[in-house]
DNA sequence: TTGTAAGCGTTATCAG
DNA sequence: CTGATAACGCTTACAA
């Protein structure tokens, strides 16, 4: 059932068609309640391809999974992230494309596809990187984007991000004001801005308390399990080691907690670990985890709220939200 | 840069152009390395909507969130899944369309949509239920569908599943061999197939070995910590209590134990818990949870691919794939 | 208020 | 082998 056929079982033509269905106004309330009604008994549905073809707008918002050849696959922060996002876009008649990067493919080359594709409206683009290539490139061709990460300052792209600094300023003190003053971090990779964001909420703390920093014990690592493991296996045979272990997610953490325990050391009586992100794996490990928690749905519908409304006015000022976190006190 | 300008460029008409770079027989191998070379020189890319409304194919394959309501998210088995299913169609040149099912929405309003909406070529059902109207409604529009779980016998759709029967036949026979013979099993929701199959698997091993069942263990419940919680909190007051409880997934697992620590009782001692899916909040909680376990990425990849198998030929013969499950005996 | 006709960027059918 | 020309199904000036 076409807009033609819809519209000569009606003896109209396919504009005042289009139009009654699309609540234009220079149409007589008398046929465009005629049509409605025709379309709805008919049951016209408007096919998206051609709709989208004819706008210049393919109705969708694309985003690449930072996964599968690492075999890693969707952190559950990630997975609540889509969900939320996917809920929103909804709203606006929008659809999610998820796409992976094969094995074969260049990162690059993937957004370059999208850039040039057609296939999207608009990229969200996750973790962000100190010098992303990606950014740059999609923001040389104009792309509407939106990141979850920062961006450099005078790039012109709206991010959203966790208060990475605050975040771990907080949980610093946290280990500090129980007098635990020997602090490791187990930070995510260094390109990461969270990382660098994280390490710098670790020193702030530590100099506003004016503890020295141990170099060594400031590791930037990958986000696994075993990265957290080898890590704190190595730093637990020195002569000195922490009294505390902040990692940069509850995965990470699950790792260090195994090296603690393989070395004799009670968690959260000889030594403390904490995470990031509050997974369930951390809910239900021994001891449970303490760590720190945001809001991962919701951060998915901003971003597309905010992608939405960039690509209904392109020049929507540029913003940088910021959400909140929160420190979960549990027993290690 | 569309194929006309292309083709104006060269002096050619647009359907060399397209023929050339489809790479169809007609064409002279001269004109071909021309308009290959031009093309990438002035970096042409066709436009996709252009080509899908043209070819009326939309190049991608949907699939429904089982989520964001309850909010219980995707399980990890499921995005998992997801990535297996995006890498594979990847691979053809297909895209994953990942929607959500928004509040306000009646699910089978929105298979409906996707059914005369034109918005994917297939669509990916997740757990069948009994007498599932999706299946039915796909079905009676021949519109293509690969389902996780099954269906009935004389519905002519491929299916995938992990084997469900089997799978808890064994992991009973595995408690009934140490002994354990009064077992409780916490079913998934009743109108799942895959709950009845397992159930079936449950009770064919308790009659193999010829023990009774206790009507009231056998329970069919949401896949939710908190149900598995409450169920076992209400058992375990009762003078005779099972001496294993298997659970039909890791995440009512997970609420099986807390119970079982509060009323008091030593997990792999006093009282056994098994679950499915080996997710990682069953391998961190303490004692490590036996569970079942299988490869979802797999299975992902499969579904794409008997997809595209399908649309490619749609004479193509129904299949029912059965995936291996492995049991992991932990401490629990 | 309605209709005509020209796009949107491809593919596909037929002549030549 | 190549080129018109008509689809695909919709939107949108521009006329009437």
């Amino acid at each position: 059932m076409s807009l033609l056929q819809l519209a000569q079982s009606l003896n109209l033509s396919k504009s005042t068609v289009s139009r009654a269905l699309n609540g234009y106004a220079d149409v007589s309330p008398a046929t465009r309640e005629r049509v409605i009604k025709a379309a709805k008994e008919m049951g016209y549905r408007p096919n998206p391809l051609a709709t989208r073809l004819a706008k210049g707008k393919t109705h969708a918002i694309a985003t690449i999974l930072p996964l599968s050849s690492s075999h890693t696959f969707i952190t559950p922060a990630f997975s609540q992230l889509l969900a939320g996002a996917c809920d929103e876009l909804s709203r606006y008649d929008y659809q999610l494309l998820v796409s992976s990067l094969p094995e074969s493919v260049r990162e690059l080359d993937l957004y370059q596809n999208y850039i040039d594709g057609g296939m999207a409206d608009g990229l969200f683009v996750m973790r962000t990187q100190k010098q992303d290539a990606r950014i740059q490139l999609l923001q040389e061709r104009k792309f509407p984007v939106i990141c979850h990460g920062s961006v450099d300052k005078n790039v012109p792209i709206s991010t959203i991000d966790t208060d990475n600094y605050q975040a771990f300023y907080h949980i610093t003190e946290h280990y500090l004001q129980q007098g635990l003053d020997k602090i490791a971090l187990f930070d995510g990779p260094q390109p990461l801005t969270l990382s660098q964001q994280r390490c710098a909420g670790f020193m702030g703390a530590m100099h506003a308390y004016e503890q020295p920093m141990i170099q060594h014990w400031m590791q930037y690592l990958q986000l696994s399990e075993d990265a957290g493991y080898q890590a704190a296996h190595n730093i637990l045979q020195e002569k000195e080691r922490p009294q505390a272990i902040l990692c940069a997610n509850d995965t990470m953490a699950i790792g260090v907690i195994s090296a603690c325990k393989k070395v004799g050391l009670r968690v959260g009586q000889d030594i403390f670990v904490s995470g990031y992100g509050n997974y369930d794996q951390g809910r239900y490990c021994s001891p449970p985890l303490t760590t720190i928690s945001y809001d991962a749905y919701a951060v998915g519908k901003m971003m597309a709220s905010m992608m939405m409304a960039q690509l209904s006015n392109p020049d929507t000022e540029i913003q940088h939200k910021v959400v909140e976190t929160q420190l979960i006190v549990r027993d290690s």
